[in-house]
DNA sequence: TTAATAATAGGAACTATTACTAATTTACTC
DNA sequence: GAGTAAATTAGTAATAGTTCCTATTATTAA
């Protein structure tokens, strides 16, 4: 009923509520503990299995810094991130293109930033070619 | 003569010589195999340890993207990275803004952009409140 | 040279995450 | 509701990447 072989579990469906239902951007432990109070028995291997899956599905999001476990987003508006560097926090920002210059982000936020992490990802040529031939 | 508490072993300088004289931006255990041809008892933690004091001193940079170990980029010019999702290479994108739009990045180096991953980090209004205080 | 201190090799420890497996749950079908 | 196949679970072991620890060695300044 949802996706292809997948059947809805409650702790499936307990693990995207609680990643839903808050704007702190938890980590695989939080939605953990936060779950281990409806669900006393619930394993670390389903919260971070469920995760996964729903972010295969397109019902959360991943989001990468360096140096921090993953987090995750219950939010799939288009939006960016910003972390503080000092306390960790991840907060949104809302709707903003690429183009958008640091100093509009600066007034804001409010914050200081002093890195900005830009990445692409795509295929290369080379396996352009490849996946075309096989 | 380096930097503050730094000595400068013969360890250290080849890590640095490594990671500058290539353009693949290597891991850590690349940097380890090939400063093994060099110094066949240098140890894995001496490569992490000077990858990371390297990174501090500002002679390198650490490139991170998800689900995959750090890489390291002795071109210290402004510049950023575009990995293909097939076969984990990355490239260099030369001297691009954050304005630069992705069909110009493509048109540029013929990769088929799926994912641009923007990252904003710096110090939030309550950090910079503690930090007037201390 | 010597003394102070930083760096090293080697291995243990750590953290976040994934993999394994027997038992359980779910979704179908009757 | 019972029967069945497949998916999911809890619990635990394993993994990858990286950092930490400690006794020994190298570097630097005097
Ligand atoms: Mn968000
Ligand atoms: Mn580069
Ligand atoms: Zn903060
Ligand atoms: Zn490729």
């Amino acid at each position: 009923m949802e996706g292809h072989n997948t059947k809805l579990s409650k702790q499936r469906e307990l693990v995207l509520q609680i990643v839903r239902s808050t704007k702190m951007h938890p980590t695989a432990e939080d939605v953990y503990y936060k779950a281990k109070k409806t669900m006393p028995r619930i394993s670390m291997g389903t919260v971070y299995r469920n995760l996964r899956l729903l972010s295969k599905m397109g019902r959360i999001k991943e989001i990468n810094f360096p140096d921090s476990p993953t987090r995750f987003d219950g939010d799939m508006r288009d939006h960016y991130h910003i972390r503080c560097s000092e306390c960790g926090r991840i907060e949104d920002i809302s709707h903003f293109s690429p183009r958008a210059a640091v100093d509009e982000i600066e007034k804001l936020t409010m914050y200081q930033i002093h890195t900005v992490h830009i990445k692409y990802e795509g295929i290369c040529p080379e396996c352009q070619k490849k996946s075309k031939i096989s």
